[in-house]
RNA sequence: GCCCCCAUCGUCUAGCGGCCUAGGACACCGCCCUUUCAAGGCGGCGGCACGGGUUCGAAUCCCGUUGGGGGCACCA
C-alpha cells in the first residue's frame, strides 16, 4: 500500500476505463428488511443499467451485532430475489476476501499509517467522559460531536493516560473547512467540518469501525459508485476525508448517490412495530420475488411514462439514477399485495402451480415434495385459484378442502356452519341424489344437473343454490374457487361423503 | 439543543415555466358481469402544505413559515 497504489487508472474513474463498479454492503444484523433490499434493487439495477459489475461487501466488523447466520440469510435473500452479485460472498472475485471481518489486517495497516502520517491520534477519552461533555455541550447549544480533547496531547499527558492503564481509541483528524460533493440523487451537498467532528477509526480494543473500513474497502474494490441509503449521507466528507488520506486524488474518489428512506405505515421509521419489515417473511407468505422487486422499485423510482409494470430485466435496462426520487416513501402492504396478485395471474399455469406446492407442504396439505398424485391434483386444482389470490399461501388455503382427509374435514365455524340449518337440508339431500345418479363425475355433467336440480326443480336462486349450505358442505366455506370443478376435483366418493354428513348436520339445527 | 435533508390525491407516483380546469396506480365507493370469492369492464371520491416574490405566464424557479425525516456513537 503505497502512493503509487492510487488509482488513476482505475475503472469508472474520469481518465479511467468508463466501467461502473457498485456495492451493496448489508451490515449482517438481522433479517434483510425491505429498505435494505429496496437499496440492493437500487445497486444492482444500476450496476446492470450500466453494464457494470454489482459487487456484494458484507460489513461485519461490529462482533457484537453480527450474527453468522444472518450472512446466510441476506445471501439467500438476495438470491432469491434475483439480485446476482458479480463479486462476493460465494462468488469470490479479484478484490476478495468480501467478508470485512477478513480483512481487519488490511484496515490495521492503514490506521498505522494514517497515525504516522498524522492524520489520527490515540485519543484517551472513556465513553463515560465522552457522554458527559456531549451532553455539557448539547447544554451550550453547541454541537455536540467530538470535541477533539486529544487531538494534540502532549507526550507527558499520553505517559499519564498510559500509566493509568487506559486503551487508546483511534480518532480521524478532521480538517478544518468544509466538504463539498456532488451527489447523484440530491444535487450538490455541503458539509461544514464544524458538524463534523474527529471520529473514531478502531476501538479501544483495535476493532475498526465503519467509517474506516467502509473508505478503504471502496478504494480497494475500486468501487466507482456507492449507492446508498440516506442515513449515512452525514458520513460522506467522513469517507472522502479518508480518502485523502489515503492518497487518493480527488477526482478518482467514487461518486455517492444516496437513496431516500423507506418507512414503515405510519411514516415512522420502518421497525417491527409499524409494519413487518423482513423480506423473508414476505417470501414465506407467498409473495413473488417479482412482485417484491416491481414494488420495491417503485418507492422512489418509475420509468415514467405512467408505467408500474415491469420485470426485473426491464429493469435492469432501463434504470436511471438521475430519476430516483428525493423524498422518502411510505411502504404500503397492500399496494404490494396488489401486484403480487397481479404477478401471479400472469404465471404460466406450470410455473403457478410449481410455485404453490411449497406452500400446500409447508400447510401440511401435502407431503414434502409432493407425491405424484399429489401433484397432479395439484395442477388440476390450481387454475382454480390462481386468479382470486393475491399470495401463494392464500391460494393454498383456499385449496385446503380439496386436500384435507375425510376424517379432518371441518365446517369452518365461523364462516360457513350457520348455513347447515333443517332450512337446507332438502337442498343438500337432492344434491345428493341427483349427484348419486352421475354417469359421469365431469364439471360438465355437475353443471347442468345441479342447475336443473335446483334452480329449476326447487326454484332456487342460482346464488342460494349454490353460495349457500351446499358450497359449505363440499368446500367448508362460503367463499372459494367455483363450485363445479371443486366437486369434480373432489371426487365422488368424497362429494357425497360430505353431503351425507353435513345433511345430519343440518337436519339437527333447525332453522 | 446544534446541523442537514425533504414536501403533488389517504399511499406510491407522472410532471422537469405555457400541452395541467394536474395524469396513472393502490386503497375506497357505485354500477355491470356473475354459483360464492376473486378477476375483468365502466364510473366516482380525492392532491400541487402555507405565505411572499420572479415572470406575460408557476405544481414547476427564489425566499420565508409550517410540517415530516435524519445526523450529532469506541452502530452501520
Amino acid at each position: 500500500m503505497t502512493e503509487a497504489d492510487g488509482k488513476p487508472d482505475a475503472p469508472g474513474w474520469p481518465g479511467g476505463p468508463a466501467a461502473v463498479r457498485v456495492r451493496f454492503a448489508p451490515s449482517p444484523s438481522g433479517d434483510l428488511h425491505v429498505g435494505n433490499a429496496r437499496t440492493a434493487l437500487y445497486d444492482w439495477a444500476f450496476a446492470r443499467s450500466t453494464g457494470g459489475t454489482f459487487v456484494l461487501r458484507i460489513e461485519d466488523t461490529d462482533q457484537t451485532r453480527v450474527r453468522p447466520e444472518y450472512i446466510e440469510s441476506a445471501l439467500g435473500t438476495l438470491r432469491w430475489l434475483g439480485l446476482d452479485w458479480d463479486e462476493g460472498p460465494g462468488t469470490g472475485g479479484p478484490f476478495g476476501p468480501y467478508l470485512q471481518s477478513e480483512r481487519m489486517g488490511i484496515y490495521a495497516e492503514w490506521v498505522q499509517r494514517f497515525l504516522k502520517d498524522g492524520y489520527a491520534y490515540y485519543c484517551y477519552c472513556t465513553e463515560d467522559e465522552l457522554a458527559e461533555r456531549r451532553e455539557a455541550a448539547r447544554k451550550a447549544g453547541q454541537p455536540s460531536g467530538y470535541d477533539g480533547h486529544c487531538r494534540d496531547l502532549t507526550p507527558v499527558q499520553v505517559e499519564a493516560y498510559q500509566e493509568e492503564g487506559r486503551q487508546p481509541a483511534v480518532r480521524f483528524r478532521m480538517p478544518d473547512g468544509s466538504t463539498t460533493f456532488i451527489d447523484l440523487v440530491r444535487g450538490e451537498v455541503t458539509f461544514d467540518h464544524a458538524h463534523v467532528p474527529d471520529f473514531t477509526l478502531t476501538r479501544a480494543d483495535g476493532s475498526p469501525l465503519y467509517t474506516l473500513a467502509v473508505a478503504v474497502d471502496d478504494v480497494l474494490m475500486e468501487i466507482t459508485h456507492v449507492v446508498r441509503g440516506e442515513d449515512l449521507l452525514s458520513s460522506t466528507p467522513r469517507q472522502i476525508a479518508v480518502y485523502a488520506a489515503m492518497g487518493i486524488p480527488e477526482q478518482h474518489f467514487p461518486l455517492f448517490a444516496h437513496l431516500p428512506y423507506v418507512l414503515g405505515k405510519d411514516g415512522q421509521r420502518l421497525s417491527k412495530r409499524n409494519g413487518v419489515v423482513s423480506v423473508n417473511w414476505y417470501r414465506d407468505q407467498g409473495f413473488l420475488p417479482e412482485a417484491i422487486c416491481n414494488y420495491l422499485a417503485l418507492l422512489g423510482w418509475s420509468p415514467g411514462e405512467n408505467r408500474e409494470s415491469f420485470t426485473l430485466a426491464e429493469m435492469a435496462a432501463e434504470f436511471d439514477l438521475t430519476r430516483v426520487n428525493k423524498n422518502a416513501a411510505q411502504f404500503d402492504v397492500r399496494k404490494l399485495e396488489a401486484i403480487n396478485g397481479d404477478k401471479i395471474r400472469a404465471l404460466g399455469a406450470a410455473d403457478f402451480a410449481a410455485r404453490l406446492a411449497p406452500f400446500l407442504a409447508a400447510a401440511g396439505l401435502v407431503t414434502d415434495p409432493p407425491s405424484a398424485a399429489e401433484t397432479a391434483l395439484i395442477a388440476a386444482a390450481a387454475p382454480l385459484v390462481q386468479e382470486r389470490c393475491t399470495t401463494l399461501a392464500q391460494a393454498a388455503a383456499m385449496l385446503g378442502f380439496l386436500f384435507t382427509a375425510e376424517d379432518e374435514f371441518r365446517i369452518d365455524p365461523d364462516d360457513g356452519a350457520a348455513t347447515l340449518t333443517a332450512a337446507a337440508e332438502p337442498v343438500l339431500a337432492t344434491a345428493h341424489t341427483v349427484l348419486s345418479g352421475l354417469a359421469s363425475w365431469t364439471t360438465a355433467e355437475i353443471d347442468p344437473a345441479l342447475r336443473a336440480a335446483l334452480v329449476d326443480g326447487l326454484n332456487l336462486k342460482p346464488r342460494a343454490a349454490f353460495s349457500g349450505a351446499l358450497r359449505v358442505a363440499v368446500t367448508g366455506r362460503r367463499a372459494g374457487p367455483p363450485l363445479f370443478e371443486s366437486i369434480e376435483l373432489l371426487g365422488r366418493e368424497r362429494t357425497l361423503g360430505r353431503l351425507a354428513q353435513a345433511r345430519a348436520v343440518a337436519a339437527a339445527h333447525p332453522a
